[in-house]
This record gives C-alpha cells, structure tokens and sequence, in this order.
DNA sequence: TTAACATATGAACAAATGCTCATATGAAGA
DNA sequence: TCTTCATATGAGCATTTGTTCATATGTTAA
C-alpha cells in the first residue's frame, strides 16, 4: 500500500500530536458546529438573530428565502442547540441559543475584516 | 406568492436587524472558513497542526488517511489561507496560516466541553 | 366547527463534496 | 540520465446537502 509509512514518518513527532487530538465524538460534535455556520443563507439567519429574536416570517424577510426554507434550515440549528424559540400564538420566535456562537461569529469577522 | 410578507412582518425590527447583517462578501467569506473547518476530516488536520508542523506523509498517518486524500484537503486549506506551506527536498511541511484559526478551534472545544 | 394563517415537514431533485484511482510533477541519489 | 520517492492533481463516483413543492400541524377568530 503506502511504502511512505515504512520510511518517511518521523514518528516522534506523529506521536506527540496524535496525544493532542481530541477525541473522535468531539472532533465530530466541533465539526458540527461549523457545518451549522458554513452555509451562507444558514450563516446569514443566525447573524440575523445576534442581536434579537425574529419568527420565521420576519426571518424569510430578512434573508430573503421562503418559509419553508428558513424553516428547514432552522430546524438544523435546533438540532445542533444554536438556536431556540418560544411560541406566541400563531407565531414562533427564535433566538440564539449560546454565548459561544457569537464568539465564534465575532471571531471569524474579525477574521475576514482583518 | 407570501401572503404572509403583506401582514405578519414587524417592519420595524426587521428594518434594524437588516443593517447590522454584513455585506455578502463578507458573509460567504465567513462561511468558507466555517465550510474549511466542518469536514471531520478536514477539522482533524487543522487540529494536526495546532501545536506543530508536519509533512503530508505524518498528517496521513495522524488522520489515518491516504496521502492522497490528504493532498486534496490540504489544498482546500492552502486555498482559503488557512494553511501555509514549506518544501525541505522532497518533503512539504504544513502549518497553520493565521492564529485567527486557533482561536476558533480553541472556541469550538470549550463549547463542545462546556 | 370552520376558515385563515404561521410554521413544520416529507419527498424529490439538482448541485456540491470527499474519496479513490491513475497519473503527473519535482527533488535527491545512483 | 534514470530511478525512487514525496507530493500534487484530474476524472469519475457515491454520498451529502439545500431548495422547492405539496401537504400537515397547530393556533386564533368567526
């Protein structure tokens, strides 16, 4: 298969990181998290819940998608726990769910502005 | 088509959360990051490369991955500036671009640990 | 109970993605 | 120069993903 692995490895060091790694259901469940913010329109409904909370409607406005999208999409952050609603009526609102996704948003802006 | 853009809509809200949203530029630019870091795979690199540099043929080892399909990722990596790259002879070393990165990944375990 | 409406969800399909396999490139030593 | 070896890359493929359309759920008011 792979002759590299026989020589070229310097395994000191592959063993020392290898300790570093987290563990396979962690690595998944970080993984996760940035799969909930890698898509733009996904992105794009959780900036617009930073700062309040919106229902659905307001959202599709917002984002500029149907209903049905923007609901199938906050489905998935519900699952991943990135966001929450509560029920007024006919109306649902949603709001984000932890602290640690708008560190992760502030960060990765910070980033792209420089 | 949405009736419900004609009624339930709070004009007012929505307006606001509008101009705080980042451009689009920026939004699919935050996305490609948050895109780089969502493949498990792709993510358990970057985390290879937290603490030190590592040839093409030791990130395959640490992944448990083919050389290969390491290449390939690694120049997903290289192309959003997430990975940069040095050659010694025939060996590549990679290592980490920006510490933007670190912070991120820093960020998302403390989330996944709480 | 019935109508209206905000939201949710299942099925289907087009587009994107990650891997494998085969092959190419580029560097070192014989 | 020729061979070896680490890495890179193109094509093809199976899988995943985001959207649309149709329909279901759940709440309010008549």
């Amino acid at each position: 298969m792979d002759i590299c692995q026989e020589k070229c490895i310097n395994r000191e060091k592959v063993e020392k990181t290898i300790k570093t790694i987290p563990n396979p259901e962690e690595t998944i469940q970080m993984a996760d998290i940035f799969k909930a913010l890698s898509d733009p329109s996904r992105l794009k409904i959780v900036l617009a819940l930073l700062n309040q909370e919106h229902c659905v409607c307001d959202i599709a406005v917002i984002c500029k998608q149907t209903n049905s999208a923007i609901s199938h999409q906050l489905r998935i952050l519900r699952t991943l726990k990135i966001v929450k609603n509560r029920r007024e009526g006919k109306t649902v609102y949603y709001s984000l769910e932890d602290d640690h996704v708008i560190s992760l948003i502030t960060m990765s802006l910070d980033h792209v502005r420089h």
